[in-house]
DNA sequence: GCGTCACATCGATGTTTGTCAATATCTTCC
DNA sequence: GGAAGATATTGACAAACATCGATGTGACGC
């Protein structure tokens, strides 16, 4: 069992990200960020976004790619990008892949843009 | 005077951008979407964002070239790609250029990541 | 074990992006 | 107008990225 979970070595880019506004921002801390928006910075990657948000639970890989016109091959590259980044969850049911959002991860990184004092 | 004004053609990305959790999302504003996650898809610009952020108003360039290990050119260049998505504003100032956050379009696409309805 | 299906991975290819030296452009002063 | 300073733009280059056909891997049924 605990060998199991040493394999998860590296934390996801979306689990930790610094306000933009923090006092101090080192360059780990914004190459982190910036990976993270790398990771949303393709127009069909906001849209497995939408279409997972927007779902009423995880949905498969077959239905992802009827839904984005793009090939087999390049959907699961994308969906990997967005794993990787923390944003999505993945589980496999049998022969399938279901995907769903990680909410926590996205609300979190939306709590990043808040600037802090009103300055009118 | 309206001659000016007609020179502001192309509205800046992050003026409108969609919610991840939108019901419907266009090829269009998808696209449009990455655009601005694209501006923030690289450290400099991440870390010039936070210093514009942290700043008491608006910054000159040649104090953010100081900022960023970065030389003049690609200050500029990077400078030019975050006002250019509508995140930064410029100002011209005899010889100098300052640069300042938009707060209204940062915390805009901060509010894209809201998903609605609770989920536990 | 074999065959089938789902989908992840690989490699080739074309496109995009980040970097900097050189240069162009703009502002200001004499 | 010319010179100096600030900074935007250009072009070359290397690295990264998005795409897809081909293929590898895993799950499942017979």
């Amino acid at each position: 069992m605990s060998a199991v979970r040493t394999l998860e070595v590296a934390e996801a880019p979306a689990a930790c990200c610094t306000p933009l506004a923090a006092s101090e921002m080192s360059e780990e801390e914004a190459d982190n960020t910036a990976r993270v928006f790398k990771a949303l910075a393709d127009p069909h990657r906001v849209r497995i976004v939408n279409v997972l948000a927007t779902a009423e639970g995880a949905v498969c890989v077959c239905d992802i790619t009827d839904e984005v016109a793009l090939s087999q091959p390049t959907v699961s590259f994308h969906l990997k990008k967005l794993v990787t980044a923390g944003l999505l969850d993945r589980e496999q049911r049998g022969v399938w892949a279901y995907y769903s959002i990680n909410r926590e991860a996205l609300e979190r990184l939306g709590s990043i843009f808040q600037l802090g004092g009103a300055r009118t």
